[in-house]
DNA sequence: CGGATCGTTGACAGGTATCAATGCTGGTGG
DNA sequence: CCACCAGCATTGATACCTGTCAACGATCCG
C-alpha cells in the first residue's frame, strides 16, 4: 500500500470519528479498535443536484452515507416512467444491499446539492468479520427503512390525490429541521405518490391559492393545521 | 426449570434441526453447538384461517416462522379501513421487529390454515449474544423483505386497477408451487392494491368472463400470457 | 329453511388521466 | 444588457375510470 493511500485512509477514519452525523449511521457504535481496522479510504463527495450515486443492477462497490442534502431512490418502469421508492435524508444509508452480494436495487439520484461518504464495501466486510457491532447497526438500519416504507405504503399510497399531496407535504415538513423545507418538482411528486405530474401541479397550485402553501425558490412553508384537516 | 419444559425444549430444537423449511429461515446456518444453546421451548402452532398471531403495538414476545399457509400483515387506518402491507409465505418471518425492542408494526392474520413455529425472543437474544450467524440471517431477511416491498411499491401500487389486479394474480401464481394458487377475498384484494372491494370484484368477474381466470374453492388458475399483456 | 357473509352488478357522480396549449423562470450567448 | 431558449409549472377540455351507494345473487352453515 502506498503512502498516499495510507494517509487518506487515516484521514477518512479520523474524519469519520469526528463526524456529527455518525451517531445516526452505520458506524454508530464502532469503537476505537474498530476504527483501527479501517484501512481502506473513505472519501467525501460533494454532489450536485441530479447526480447519480449508482444505477439499478450495477455491480455494487460502495455504500454511501448521506451527510447533507437529499437523495431519491428511483425505479424505472418498462414504459419509461419512474417511481420514487424512498427518500434518503442525512444519516441514511444508500446502497447497503451492496454488502450482501446482490446488485443495487434502485438508482440513487440527488435532489439537492448533497454531501456523502463513500465507503468501499471491502472495508465494511473486513469490519464485519472482526466486529459484531456493525451487524447490529445494519439490522437497525433495515428496520428503520422498513418502518418508513410501511408507513409510506399505508399512508401515502392511498386516498385521493389531495390527501396524498397533503400527507407528502406534512411528511417533508416534519423531516425538516425548520419550517422551510424542500419541495420536489411536480414530476417527482407524481413519482412519489403514484399520480400524474398534472394532478400534482393542480393540487399544489390550489393549495397555494388557498394559502395552505407558500413557495420560495426550491422550498416551501405550509399551514400544518389546514393540511392535517385534509389528510 | 421443570422437566416438562426441558423435554419440550429439546423436542423443539430437534424438530427445528430436521425441519425442511429451516434452510429458508432465521436459523438457516445455525450449527450443532448453536442448537445446544436453545434452551427455551420452541412451539409448533396450527392456526386456522383468520387467527391472529399478534396485534399492532402489542408488547412483542415471540418471533414466528411460517411453515405452511399464508399470513397477511395488516395496518388499520383511522377510518376503520385497513391496508395489507405484505404477505408472508412459508419460510418467511413474522414479528422479527420484536428482536429489537420495538413493538409489532402490524397485525398478523392468517389467510389460510397455517402452521408456524413460535420462538420466544429471549431465546434468540441468547443466541445472538453467542453466535454471529444469526445476525447474517437477520440481515438477509430484512433485505429480502425490502426487495419485495420495493417491487410492491413499484408495480402493485401504480397503474390502472386492471393492471394492478393482473399483476397481483401473476405474483400470487408465481409464488405458488403449482398452477393452482390461493385467491384472496375481494376485500383483501382491495386492501392489497389500494382499490375498493367493488372494483376488485368487477375486474375479477371480467377476467373470469374472458377466461383469463378460473376459480375453484378458495383458489384459481390463470392464463399468464393474457394477464401479462394487460400488465 | 333462514340468516350471515361474501361476491356480483347497476347507476351515477366525482375524480383523475390524457392531450394540448400557454405561462414562467433561470441561464446562455449574442 | 437583452433576446431567446429549454425546462418546468400551470391551466383547460374532455373522456374514462373508479369510488360510492344500493340492490341482488350465491354459498355455506346452523
Amino acid at each position: 500500500m502506498e503512502l498516499t493511500s495510507i494517509k487518506q485512509a487515516w484521514d477518512g477514519a479520523e474524519k469519520c470519528r469526528q463526524c456529527h452525523i455518525r451517531k445516526f449511521a452505520l458506524f454508530a457504535d464502532l469503537q476505537e479498535d474498530d476504527f483501527m481496522q479501517l484501512h481502506l479510504p473513505i472519501t467525501d463527495l460533494e454532489l450536485q443536484t441530479g447526480d447519480s450515486l449508482y444505477k439499478e443492477n450495477e455491480a455494487p462497490k460502495f455504500v454511501y452515507t448521506v451527510r447533507t442534502g437529499l437523495v431519491k431512490l428511483v425505479h424505472f418502469l418498462p414504459n419509461g416512467n419512474y417511481r420514487i421508492i424512498r427518500l434518503l435524508w442525512p444519516g441514511d444509508l444508500a446502497g447497503i444491499e451492496a454488502l450482501h452480494g446482490i446488485t443495487y436495487l434502485h438508482q440513487a439520484i440527488t435532489l439537492q446539492n448533497t454531501a456523502v461518504c463513500k465507503i468501499p464495501i471491502e472495508n465494511i466486510e473486513q469490519l464485519n468479520r472482526k466486529s459484531p457491532r456493525l451487524y447490529k447497526q445494519s439490522i437497525a438500519h433495515w428496520q428503520r427503512v422498513q418502518k418508513d416504507t410501511d408507513i409510506w405504503l399505508a399512508e401515502l399510497s392511498v386516498g385521493s390525490s389531495k390527501k396524498r399531496v397533503a400527507n407528502l407535504l406534512l411528511y417533508l415538513n416534519q423531516r425538516s429541521s425548520n419550517d422551510y423545507f424542500y419541495l420536489p418538482g411536480r414530476e417527482d411528486m407524481g413519482a412519489l405518490l403514484a399520480i400524474t405530474t398534472e394532478t400534482a401541479s393542480r393540487i399544489i397550485a390550489e393549495f397555494k391559492r388557498l394559502r395552505y402553501l407558500q413557495t420560495e425558490h426550491q422550498g416551501a412553508y405550509i399551514n400544518k393545521n389546514k393540511l392535517k384537516q385534509i389528510s
